[in-house]
DNA sequence: AATGAATGAGTATTCATTCAT
DNA sequence: GATGAATGAATACTCATTCAT
């Protein structure tokens, strides 16, 4: 193995392990010497890949958004599908995105109040990025008249992502305590979301 | 002042300051010794009120949660007024606790996944009391066939949660860099809200 | 009941709860909460009766002392039995009593290094009081024939007590971890270090 | 100076530190603090070399324990020298070993009450292997002829020890108060405790 | 590229004690 | 006689980080 695929892997094992801890416990719930105990990496090691703790935490964040970007945008399909079944597998990518790896608008949440401006900024350019799938769904489905032309689109897409989080995170509470009558399952869950995010919980006269 | 009113002070400041603090760093992020200066109460003698730093993030959490069930109960209304009207109380008033405060369902979500078991339990309790708000409002919309029959109602609560949680967060953000493009005014978002979870995103025909 | 027999409640109620605690984890090892906790008296009203926690400490000992004392001087007898029997009693008596509530000389060694001069002149008083019956009897068996004229008696007197004490803690690993293979019952160690203590491990020409 | 050669310094001066510590106050009585000090090693380096207190204090028990083991054994000899000799060697090692560094049993009694299972297993282990040189001569003595066949040669050795610490936990206590009356100087108290073991207290006939 | 050694500042928590009532 | 409130200093231990090699 070259010297650059053997350094690659101690890069990528890093960024492996703080992803699964960041997951479980967040920016402040992490510790560099667990980092290093799930790496397999030595603890000063880390500091040659990365400047500090939260250097590593952006990184993983973004290596996390892109990812997540990228299997957003092989799902937006094209004017041709209906909105619907477009929607569908937005929603379905997302949801197991988060789900899986804890990812994203959580530990937004999580940090929120922590983060200096640089710290946000970034997380602004993520969150512009990986809404555009959806912000060219919804304007197809204005411009083929499925969507209602006077919504708010950026708004509806934070309200689309906000629903989903709320029943990822009471998924994530669900699994503490093993209680499954209030969580559907995968696919229950997103039927829900998407009747009542396209027609709402009013009945149709 | 009596001994009592003393006591009361110490632990009341002891609990408001937790509050602060547990918005702005959640669980993991607080330390005791900024609570002791932040309450002005030597470290040693928040352990006179409290076992141990759990025991006051329990006791801060049951106390706002408290307080925003009684909010929510209190705007509840009756089943003579339109669903919408009641809807649109609930939501102003959730909305306006969890920002103001940083409160609930973000908090679970910071501390999602370090909870053990007794800890969500308590918090599964607490999510079941504030819905009951949203649920009666819903049942009564659903008996007045202003509500789709269908629809699964403590889901549909989650997913109302979830939206708005979703604009808080996106406000925490937005106060960290000052830029406000994105958010609207807090009654647009109300209305913004209200009219999809009412009427979905789909146009009428 | 009277006011001051309440107090001596008080009192008394404290020192047992404080010998128990001292018997288990030696000074250090007792602190003040478990002390109130323990003896039901709450944790400012111990300074009401005690200076300070050394005080309670010399309490608890000497009271313990005084108590083995008198049970020696009470099975000290009289030079009409044989010196044989009379140690035995003193032996089982003193055994019993360490062994019982983890007293005395354990405690000194458990201190040792620690004490003030002012600690340790309390020890020597009270070492001295308790060898008395040792030395009533070892020197009527002198006078009678039955033990060596040439005998330094205090010095025996502490090889006896040594003897004890070294089965006594052997016997509290063991409650540790239940291996009594090496312990010998009450009955057999007394027995043997008796025989041991009298005609030594040389075999008789 | 090689790496390893620091690295040892280290840790050889954490145990240094610590052993001095133990024997002076105890396992409760030291603290990391202290023990930083007098090792001139930082407290949290303390943690690279150990992974808590407990591991300290095991680890110096356990490399004191060896030190006096291999005396022991080193003064053992061989079944062509007399018992008594044998014997006096062994006594005196013990108790100069015990003496200056307040080891062994002492400690084992100072910690008896707290300590788990796993602890007081390895105590029971080193225990046994520091009997083995006793029970070496104990053994050749019976085989001699020297001592009495029916002797329990455990339970004799564990006397031995009792009375050996005993006089040595006199000493401690004398060192603090300065009345060196009652304690006869080393030779002295070995001979005395080497007659008594021998011969009894009893006069011969 | 990689690491063991080392640390100062921090963590939550407990200590024995004082004092006003 | 009795106690709740309060505390400074200590407890064992962890933190993210630096540096020489």
């Amino acid at each position: 193995m070259s010297v650059q695929a053997v350094a690659q892997n101690s890069r990528e094992s890093i960024l492996d392990a703080a992803q699964q801890l960041i997951a479980r416990h967040g920016y402040d719930g992490f510790s560099m010497r667990e980092l290093s105990q799930h790496s397999g990496v030595a603890k000063s090691t880390l500091y040659h890949y990365f400047q500090d703790k939260r250097e590593i935490y952006l990184n993983v964040l973004e290596r996390d958004m892109r990812l997540l970007q990228e299997k957003l945008a092989a799902m937006v399909g094209t004017s041709a599908e209906p909105t619907r079944d477009r929607l569908y597998a937005l929603i379905a990518v997302y949801n197991d995105a988060v789900q899986e790896r804890g990812i994203l608008a959580l530990n937004v949440l999580r940090s929120a109040g922590e983060l200096d401006a640089a710290f946000s900024r970034f997380f602004r350019q993520q969150r512009d990025a990986f809404m555009q799938p959806f912000r060219t769904v919804l304007l197809d489905g204005v411009e083929q008249g499925a969507v209602r032309g006077d919504l708010d689109v950026d708004m509806a897409i934070l309200s689309l992502i906000g629903m989903i989080n709320g029943f990822v995170a009471q998924r994530m509470l669900v699994d503490c305590i093993g209680d499954e009558a209030v969580i559907p399952a995968r696919e229950m869950m997103i039927e829900h979301t998407l009747a009542l995010y396209l027609g709402g919980i009013s009945r149709r006269s």
